[in-house]
DNA sequence: AAATCCATGTTCAGTTTTCGGTGGCGATAC
DNA sequence: GTATCGCCACCGAAAACTGAACATGGATTT
């Protein structure tokens, strides 16, 4: 049983700015009558002022405004306003190339854009620029366009300075661009956090907290599995996925559908087909999971291979606990794994 | 000028056992012949019966004879020699774990080392020795050592032993690189109580007396800052430290040259740095500094940060007084701040 | 002599740490 | 290409430690 945390737990939380935990709980402070997320930059309050709270609406009927800081209140990691606009623009012209001079003209600070981008998606945002060009520029030579032409269309001033984007991102040359895969990438949000997820032609390949440790080693993993690139950049199985998981969140839905892309050994592809079987709401340990597997001593394995799982939540590898009902470890965090669990728990009843 | 103690405020601090006088004054009863230090355990003699002295020759030569349980004529705050040969043997051979067992063949309780350690280190004397050990592991592994090999070196049996005791200290495997730096922490004596010393491989990040009320505040904020792990053990920069420390306690030393690692706001970093040019045996005002700083109106603001400084006597906040010349407050208490400014204005003639 | 105030040693139930046993995986060395 | 090595989001039992409680005793003061 997923324990609840106590005050201590939680001030301590707050004390260290803990970001996972945000949108888990919230935090109100007494003598200034404003709620927060836990990891807000704002002063901590000393604990005899602060009251937890499960949910935002619980904060604001007890007479709490949410602080101007953290905003509480907006989505997780939700885009700004002045971003979502360049980001239209982007996606309406997927060729014009916005230059720091482009950006100035819209009032908008380039190192402000850039900073929001570093942030959000660990780039600059003139490499995610070059990056959905290059996108686009990849489905236009799968079409058999010719080389230079592509080229000149989508915004590069040089022939030689679209090879050397072209190289970095695909390692080699245009002309030889035949066999890679694209795992195509989006970022979206989600009550605990934003998330990546990725996928190829045939099925979703990835779905990560952004804040996941391991996140550059899954990419690399993927890159070399599936030989692959990865781009920014949708497909159908995303559009269906951030469906699937917006349901999902809502506590309407308990089954993906889905399809998936999880290449990987045997054994591990065993155990992620194992916990896709643990219905929603429900909980295994890992020895169940590998007696079931017919490997009662490989309870280890299973641990490592449920850490390898780079589909969270889809395949629910958050649903497996130690064998005295400890959460042990979750690669987004224990915050997000008792959400989850708490989140299924509640909405396990109805329909 | 730094005003005097009263007799009645001398005798409060009696009352209140306060420590941070000891080595500062000295409290003799007429009753019973024996002298103390302030902070001594036993029974808080009548006003009516207590005469004070500067020190303890004056004491001795008035007849009194040193009380058997603060024992001041003893190095305050040392560590007791049946405790430091076990530090000694740690120290020798880290492989090598001192049980209860092994404590006891060396006619040691348990117990009171146990005490002891949990009284002056905040912990009991396992887990300081696993701290030590862990601390060593991490050294080793950093430098290329193998973790299998690491964990037998440091005196585990097992890889899993090792595995979670490393997790523990540092929330994640060994080979995870999280970019955690170890700050190295020291306990030693001086003159006027006992202090912690912490540096990380940049320099001395800490030096506080251990009595300082705002101690675990400073700990958890250096962590904060640094993503570090505080642990037992020692480097380059403590031992010069030390060196410089106790030529400056004997009047020899105006000047330290150690590294120092401060991290902090630019602001915090220009008032520590402007606390560094006040030579040995001068004094300032917190408005001197203000006005030094061009903000004439931030005196609260210098006040604050010299409150931050979290490296004491190194970066000589006891420098600066109130405009009316008083002592206003100082981490280590307002005692040991007179004892410093005395003991400079005496040696500042001096070479 | 009585009162105060701790430090010490013991005990013991309740926790924590440690250890061996695991199977699989990725990197490395042939 | 294939053997080996190093590492691990585990488990269960045994060993070792902890903290709290208590009696005892020493030092200091009244």
């Amino acid at each position: 049983m997923a324990s609840k945390l106590s005050f201590e737990e939680k001030y301590d939380v707050i004390v260290r700015r803990d970001t996972t935990y945000a949108g888990i709980f919230f935090v109100a402070v007494k003598t200034t009558g404003i709620f927060c997320r836990p990891g807000c930059t704002a002063r901590t309050p000393k604990s005899k002022n602060v009251l937890f709270y499960d949910t935002s609406h619980e904060a604001i009927i007890n007479g709490y405004r949410p602080c101007k800081i953290c905003k509480p209140l907006e989505e997780l990691g939700a885009t700004p306003d002045y971003i979502q606009k360049i980001l239209d623009e982007l996606e309406a012209h997927p060729y014009r190339r916005l230059k720091d001079w482009d950006l100035r003209q819209r009032g908008i600070e380039p190192s402000q854009i850039r900073r929001w981008f570093k942030k959000n998606h660990n780039m600059t945002f003139q490499a995610y620029q070059r990056l959905y060009r290059i996108n686009g520029a990849f489905t236009k030579i799968s079409n058999g366009e010719s080389i230079t032409h592509t080229a000149y269309d989508i915004g590069f001033e040089s022939i030689s300075g679209f090879n050397d984007s072209f190289k970095s991102t695909f390692d080699h040359a245009p002309s030889q661009e035949k066999g890679k895969t694209v795992i195509q990438l989006i970022r979206f949000t989600t009550p605990i956090g934003p998330m990546f997820a990725g996928a190829t032609s045939t099925g979703v390949c990835l779905t990560e907290f952004t804040d996941r440790p391991m996140l550059e080693t899954e990419f690399k993993d993927l890159k070399k599995r599936l030989n692959a690139v990865i781009l920014p950049g949708e497909n159908k199985h995303l559009v269906q996925l951030q469906q699937e998981l917006a349901e999902y969140f809502e506590g309407k839905r308990k089954v993906f559908t889905v399809p998936l892309h999880t290449p990987g050994s045997a054994f591990s592809q065993s155990v992620w087909q194992l916990l896709r079987t643990i219905p929603f709401g429900a909980t295994r340990t890992y020895k169940e999971q590998a007696e079931k597997l017919g490997k009662p001593k490989g309870v280890r394995a299973v641990g490592r291979a449920n850490g390898l799982n780079k589909i969270a939540i889809v395949i629910p590898c958050h649903r497996v606990l130690g064998s005295n009902g400890e959460l042990v470890g979750y690669g987004g965090g224990k915050g997000r794994k008792k959400w989850l669990l708490d989140h299924e728990r509640m909405h396990a009843m109805s329909t």
